[in-house]
DNA sequence: GAGCACTGC
């Protein structure tokens, strides 16, 4: 039996016409009837609302916590409400739903499948880059929301979408707020369209007065305007958590972690104890203090089994935390970063340690990054408490005061403001929008100082002409999935002065995944690192590891091979299906992808040179009394431990090097200089983009760089 | 002699 279905949507006949879809008679919709455990879901008694405000309001914001079962279930009740059979045609037949994360969006699409007894990729499918696992037949999509927003360069107005829904807005990510921002304007293009923005938190009014302030309002009145979006909360299905908090702010969060599991353990019931803390280091320093003082326990006493849990660990390392403890004698604890609280749901966890830090990246505007410890905010704290209501009661021990609480933000800033945005400067201008100081920015907008420096960087890289419009190049560079800078390389790889596409296709896929060698700075990856190692630099090094792990006779691509030389086969992998990816967008502008160097002369010239057509800014010389460096920009740092030059001379005054991140370190923040490259003559930096240097041609006279 | 929050096209 099907559900009744009283409301409509707009531009098609009512309900009880063409809405039964007779000649769509799927085994979709003979089993569309809401199964038990989903019906149990504190949304189904809200469906009617959701559906009776999608007919009143373009835009409706759902604020719904976790465990409300907003992800699976909205797009079910518009899929049964008749969304996807369009009338007109020209209103789209598809629901789309993104997810920040491409583990989300594949996960999602299974279980909503599975839970409208159809098959994957037939009415409910995914999209996420590497994988399209949808069809014709596809009405229902879960797809990231990069995806998407990539989708609007070939089809601006998404026509083929009658109404999209944006999941986890409130983690304000780059994509999301893109999207937002672009679909603001389309809105205003297909009236018929509709928007769910779904949220954890209460930014709702964020999104809210969005919708509705943004639109410049025209010849119309603005009644329609004021009704544009509405909130809808939906109840989640969690148990109160009890938050306490510490009278006077603590000295050493380290070790009042590590006090407060303890005492949880001693003194608290049964249940599983999930500590956020800010990094690897902190959380196997708190491990191994916790392993220590267990083994002071008594034999009678219950122990804890102790994880790690951060990005860093292998996936099978990652899964573990979602096993049950050996022994049912025993209680879990799991000290995470930040990946807990987004990313990984763990059920079961009773207690909450929150340190109220988190490890954010920004960029200072100066081409380098700092990665540092900040405040979390409200909306955070609250995320990081929920963890302990999801099976039963639980308790939040906030190793702060509740004086910091005030002091916290709302929520984190939107990283459009925090990091580097020449990719979505020039993904918009790709999308025909010239003017970003009117592009309908989610507040608070990037900060100007942030765009003019995109803009500029966009420039000097030909992407944008002098006004700022869109070149030729900067059309290609648009739609490869690299930042611009690696962008221009690639591009520059295929020019005849290159001629080396074959060697920076393997070295910019390379440069994308992290950390190739598994525990690096063991003696037995050092000694794998150093046959692969080459003097030229980082660079060259990933060029060796790719070229022989595809090497027919040598690597031939093998889970084997890439084990015995203590390299990262999964990254190996996405290494390649990246490079394979990129090859495919050469082929497709009518770049030559097959030239290659290889035997040549001037081939470590070739790929130097073509590698300073993007990284022309990244200069540094180099320091022999202290082994530092320091960077055009006059700045002090280091080689990055993980690069062929750390501790070590390069064999060249001058490198330049893939980014800079500035690190605190016991010893003050330094700045770290990743993915070197030894430049024999100065000459080809300053050559590489005429002017960006105020120099004369000769090696060694001044530049911008420090006398 | 020493570091890598987290995503994504």
């Amino acid at each position: 039996m099907t559900a009744p279905r009283p409301f409509w949507k707009p531009g098609s006949a009512r309900p009880g016409s063409s809405l039964d879809r007779d000649s769509e008679a799927e085994p979709s919709l003979l089993t569309s009837a809401v199964p038990s455990s989903s019906a149990s879901l504190p949304i189904a008694a809200q469906r009617d609302s959701i559906l009776y405000a999608l007919e009143r309001h373009q835009v409706l914001i759902v604020v719904g916590e976790t465990g409300s079962g907003k992800t699976t279930q909205i797009p079910r009740f518009l899929y049964d409400a008749g969304w996807t059979t369009a009338a007109p045609a020209s209103a789209g037949n598809m629901i789309a739903c993104t997810q920040p994360r491409r583990v989300a969006a594949v996960s999602i699409a299974a279980t909503v499948a599975e839970q409208m007894g159809v098959r994957l990729g037939h009415e409910v499918g995914y999209t996420i880059r590497f994988e399209d696992n949808s069809s014709a037949a596809t009405r229902i999509k879960y797809m990231t929301d990069g995806t998407l927003f990539r989708e609007c360069i070939k089809d601006p107005l998404l026509t083929r979408y009658s109404m999209i829904m944006v999941d986890e807005a409130h983690e304000r990510g780059v994509h999301t707020d893109l999207l937002l921002g672009v679909l603001s304007k389309i809105l205003r293009k297909r009236p018929e369209l509709r928007v769910i923005v779904a949220s954890a938190t209460i930014d709702a009014l964020t999104f809210k007065d969005f919708f509705e302030d943004s639109r410049v309002v025209s010849q119309g009145s603005d009644k329609h305007q004021e009704d544009r979006a509405t909130v809808l909360q939906i109840k989640g299905r969690s148990f109160p958590v009890h938050v306490a908090y510490l009278d006077e702010p603590c000295e050493d969060y380290l070790q009042k972690t590590v006090d407060t599991i303890w005492n949880i353990h001693l003194a608290e019931p049964r249940g599983d104890i999930l500590a956020f803390l800010t990094g690897r280091d902190e959380i196997d320093t708190a491990l191994q203090m916790l392993a220590d003082r267990q083994l002071d326990l008594p034999d009678s006493a219950a122990r804890m089994h102790l994880l790690p849990l951060h990005a860093g660990l292998s996936a099978s390392e990652q899964t573990a935390v979602f096993a049950p403890p050996p022994s049912s004698a025993l209680r879990k604890v799991v000290v995470a970063t930040n990946i807990a609280e987004a990313s990984i749901t763990l059920d079961g966890i009773v207690y909450v340690v929150d340190c109220g830090l988190v490890k954010l990246r920004a960029t200072t505007g100066a081409g380098r990054d700092a990665l540092g410890v900040v405040p979390i905010s409200r909306a955070s704290a609250v995320q990081r408490a929920g963890r302990a209501g999801r099976t039963r009661e639980g308790k939040c021990f906030r190793l702060y005061t509740q004086r910091y609480v005030e002091q916290m933000h709302a929520s984190t800033p939107p990283e459009l403001t925090r990091v580097d945005v020449a990719a979505p400067v020039l993904m918009l201008k790709a999308l025909g929008i010239d003017n970003l100081a009117r592009f309908e920015w989610v507040p608070p907008a990037p900060p100007p100082a942030l765009l003019a420096a995109g803009l500029q960087r966009l420039v000097e890289l030909g992407a944008l002409d002098e006004y700022a419009r869109l070149t030729d190049r900067g059309a290609v560079m648009a739609e490869l999935p690299l930042p611009p800078h690696l962008a221009r390389i690639l591009v520059a790889s295929a020019e005849p002065a290159f001629a080396c596409a074959h060697e920076m296709l393997a070295i910019l896929a390379t440069m994308q995944v992290s950390t190739l060698f598994v525990s690096p700075h063991t003696p037995q990856t050092q000694l794998s690192q150093r046959a692969f190692a080459a003097q030229q630099g980082d660079v060259f090094t990933l060029l060796n590891v790719m070229l022989a792990f595809s090497d027919e006779r040598v690597g031939r691509k093998s889970a084997k091979w890439a084990q015995r030389h203590r390299l990262n086969f999964a990254a190996l992998s996405r290494a390649l299906s990246i490079r394979q990816q990129l090859e495919r967008f050469m082929v497709r502008f009518g770049l030559d992808a097959t030239c290659s160097v290889r035997g040549r002369e001037d081939a470590v010239e070739r790929v130097t040179r073509c590698m300073l057509t993007g990284l022309y800014a990244n200069v540094a010389r180099y320091d022999p009394v202290g082994m530092t460096y320091t960077t055009t920009a006059g700045h002090k740092a280091w080689a990055h431990p993980d690069s062929v030059f750390f501790n070590r001379r390069p064999e060249a005054d001058w490198i330049a090097y893939g980014e800079a991140v500035e690190q605190a370190t016991p010893d003050g923040t330094k700045t770290y200089l990743r993915d070197l490259l030894a430049l024999p003559h100065l000459e080809w930096a300053t050559s590489a983009v005429p002017g960006y240097y105020a120099v004369s041609t000769q090696w060694g006279t001044r530049s911008k760089s420090p006398s």
